[in-house]
DNA sequence: TTATATTGCACAAAGGTTTGTGCTAAACGC
DNA sequence: GCGTTTAGCACAAACCTTTGTGCAATATAA
C-alpha cells in the first residue's frame, strides 16, 4: 500500500508537504509551483490512493451515511433506496445500507454498528415500537432523518407521506363504488404508516355513517404471507367483505395468491386497493387501483435534508416534511349497482 | 466520545490494559480478574463504543464489504441484495452498496471508493465492458467475487446461472409451441449475462432448422424504456414476430405497457416469454412464462465465497460456480395452430 | 550592511486502536 | 536468604492522515 509518506520519500520532502499539496492547500501553505508537480507526478506514477480509515480518525468524517430500511426487497423500499444511493453519491457520500426485516433488535444493533463506523449521518426508516437507540441519536447530537415513518415524540428531520390522506381517500373511493363491508388487511401494528392508514381509514367509515367491524381489521404485517393468510380466512367469513384494502405492495402479493387459489375474481367477485402503486400494477390481471407514494421525492428530500443537516452542523433547525399520495384508479374496484354514485363527493375525494 | 483512555483514567491502569481486556486476551496476557471486573464495568457505565476507525487501522480490516450493483430498484438485484445484506451481516461484515446504473465509468468509481474505504472483499455485478479495475483488484489479491456476470479473462470466485441454457430452453419451448418468429428483446450488449442469453436463443433456432432474422434481434439495455420502445418498432414490422423474448423483467415491464396501448393480448395476439421471474408473474393480466433465476442462492452463495476467501487469505483456489434456471411455465405462451407438438422433445428440453 | 519580511518547507502532535517487549514485585525453590 | 520463576501490568511503536507552529534561507527595505 502507497502512502504519502512513500510520496514523500521518493520526492525528498515531508509528509506534510505532500498532505498539503494533495489536498490542493499548496497556496496556503506556499510550497513551490515545482515541488507541488513532482508530488503530483509522484503521486500519480506510485498509484497513491488516500486512505479513508486514517482521514476520518484525524479529520472525523468518513463520507458516508448509514441507511436503516425495513426490507430493500420490498419494491417501495428498493425504489427508495435507490434514489438515496444515487443523491448520496452525487453529494460525496457512500451508503452503509442495513436490512432490519421489520425487527427493533436488529435495528439496535446496526444502528450501534453506525455509529462505531462512525457514519456522518443517518437515514433511518425505523420499526417504531422502541426509541431510545434513535433518541440517543438525537442527544448526541447526529445529523439524522426519519424516513417513511415518523415517531412523534422526537425532535428529528423526517419526511413522510401523508398515510392518513392515503388511506381516507381509498376507503372513501371503495364507499363512493357502494362498498360497506371493507376490509383492511394491516401491515405491522404500532408503525406509524400503519397507524396512519387505520386512522384514515375508520374516519372514513365514520364520515359515511358506516358501522366498524373489528373483525374486517385483520393482519399483523406489511409481508406477503400475511396477505396471503388473512385473505384466506377473510374469504371464509360468514359474511366476507365485498373489498379489501391491503396496506402495502407485498401484502397485495399474498392475496392475489388467495385469490387465485380460490378461482376468486377482481372486481367481479371482490374489489381490491392496494398501499403503493408496483411497477406492475397497471398489467395484472385486474389493473390495481392504487395509493402511489412519491418514491422519488420521498428519496430525494431525505438526503437534502440530511445533506443540509450535515453542513450546518446542527445550526439549521428540525424539519418535518408530508408529501401527499395520490389514488391512481385502475379497475379492481367494482361499482357496486345499489350505489348512487355522487359526482361532487368523488370530486371532493380527489381534492381532498 | 469515550475512549479506552477514558476508562483506563477511571480504573487507574494503561490503555493496554484495557485493550487487552475489551479483546477477551485477558488470560492471554495475565490480566488480573479484579482489573478486568474493574474495567468492563467502567467501559458499560461510561457507554464505551469502540472506534472502528481506529480499529480498521491499525488492524487492517473494516469488517464491511463492498457491493457493486447495476440496479437496486430492479426487483432481480433487489432481491439478491436483500439475501446478501443478510448473510454477510450474520457473518460480521456491514455492506456499502454502490449502484452502477450499468455505467462503466460509475463502476469505475465506485470500485475506486471501495478500495479507499478499505473494505475486506467486494461483491461485483460488473457491467463487463472494461474490467482493469477489477484485475487490479484481483492482482491486489483482494477478495473478490464476481456475481449474476462473468469476466472470462479474469481468475476471480464468480457465481452465475446459465443463462444460455435458460435462453435456450425458453426460446426451445416458443419452438415447441409452433413459433418462427421470435423476437428477442435484449438488455446491454456485451455483457455477461446478454451474451449468453443471445447465444442460447441462436442456437435453440439453429438446432430447429430455423432462419436467423437479425431484424428480430433488438433491444440495448435492460430497462423498461428499453422493452417499451423496441416493443412498439417489433409490432410495426412489415411481417411481426408472433413471439417476445424479453431479457429482463423491467424490459418486460415496458413491453406490457406497448401492449397496452396498442391492445395486443397476451397470448392471443402474441406470446411473451421473459428473463427473470418476478414474484407478480403469476398474477399479471396473462401469467408470464418466466426464466426464473435461483435469486436466494445466488446471493448466498457469493457471500460464503466471499468469506471463505476472507478467511483463508487467499491460499483458497477461485472458484467459478453456475446455477440452474429454471423454466416456469404459465399462460403467456399460445400454442399455435400448425404446430405439432412432439413430447419427446419437451422431455429432452426439460432435462437439458 | 543590518534589520525585517517573506518564502518554502520540516517537525511533531493528535486521532483511537492493538501488540511486542520490558519492567517491577511477588511467589517460589532450595 | 538468595536466585529464579511468574504474575500483572506499563511503555511505546505503529497504522496513515492533517495541521499548527517553527525554523532556515532568501529577498526586501533602509
Amino acid at each position: 500500500m502507497i502512502t504519502i509518506n512513500d510520496i514523500a520519500n521518493q520526492v525528498g520532502v515531508s509528509i506534510s508537504t505532500v498532505s498539503r499539496v494533495l489536498n490542493h492547500k499548496s497556496k496556503k501553505y506556499r510550497i513551490s509551483s515545482k515541488t507541488e508537480e513532482q508530488i503530483l507526478k509522484a503521486a500519480d506514477e506510485l498509484g497513491y490512493r488516500p486512505n479513508e480509515l486514517a482521514r476520518g480518525l484525524r479529520l472525523k468524517k468518513t463520507h458516508s451515511i448509514g441507511l436503516v430500511v425495513p426490507d430493500i426487497a420490498n419494491p417501495f423500499f428498493a425504489n427508495v433506496t435507490q434514489i438515496i444511493q444515487k443523491q448520496a453519491y452525487e453529494a460525496g457520500y457512500s451508503l452503509i445500507v442495513c436490512n432490519t426485516n421489520e425487527d427493533i433488535s436488529l435495528e439496535i444493533e446496526h444502528v450501534e454498528l453506525l455509529r462505531r463506523k462512525g457514519v456522518d449521518g443517518y437515514i433511518i426508516m425505523p420499526v417504531g415500537t422502541l426509541f431510545e437507540h434513535i433518541e440517543d441519536l438525537v442527544e448526541h447530537k447526529k445529523p439524522l432523518v426519519l424516513l417513511d415513518r415518523n415517531i412523534e415524540h422526537i425532535d428529528a428531520n423526517c419526511v413522510v407521506v401523508d398515510n392518513y390522506k392515503g388511506a381516507f381517500q381509498a376507503t372513501s373511493y371503495l364507499i363512493e363504488n357502494g362498498h360497506t363491508r371493507i376490509a383492511i388487511i394491516q401491515g405491522l401494528r404500532n408503525t406509524y404508516t400503519n397507524n396512519e392508514r387505520v386512522k384514515g381509514y375508520l374516519d372514513a367509515l365514520r364520515k359515511n355513517g358506516l358501522e366498524i367491524d373489528e373483525t374486517l381489521m385483520v393482519g399483523k404485517d406489511f409481508r406477503k404471507e400475511n396477505g396471503y393468510i388473512e385473505t384466506k380466512m377473510l374469504l371464509n367469513l360468514e359474511n366476507p367483505p365485498t373489498a379489501i384494502f391491503a396496506f402495502s405492495d407485498l401484502i397485495t402479493l399474498g392475496t392475489l395468491q388467495a385469490f387465485l387459489e380460490e378461482s376468486i375474481k377482481v372486481p367481479e367477485d371482490i374489489s381490491l386497493i392496494t398501499f403503493d402503486d408496483i411497477d406492475f400494477a397497471p398489467y395484472l390481471f385486474s389493473p390495481l387501483t392504487a395509493v402511489r407514494q412519491p418514491r422519488q421525492m420521498l428519496g430525494e428530500v431525505a438526503v437534502k435534508l440530511l445533506i443540509d443537516d450535515l453542513k450546518s452542523k446542527g445550526r439549521i433547525e428540525r424539519k418535518k416534511i408530508v408529501l401527499d399520495p395520490k389514488l391512481i384508479t385502475r379497475k379492481s374496484v367494482k361499482l357496486l349497482t345499489h350505489a348512487r354514485v355522487d359526482t361532487t363527493k368523488i370530486n371532493m375525494i380527489n381534492q381532498y
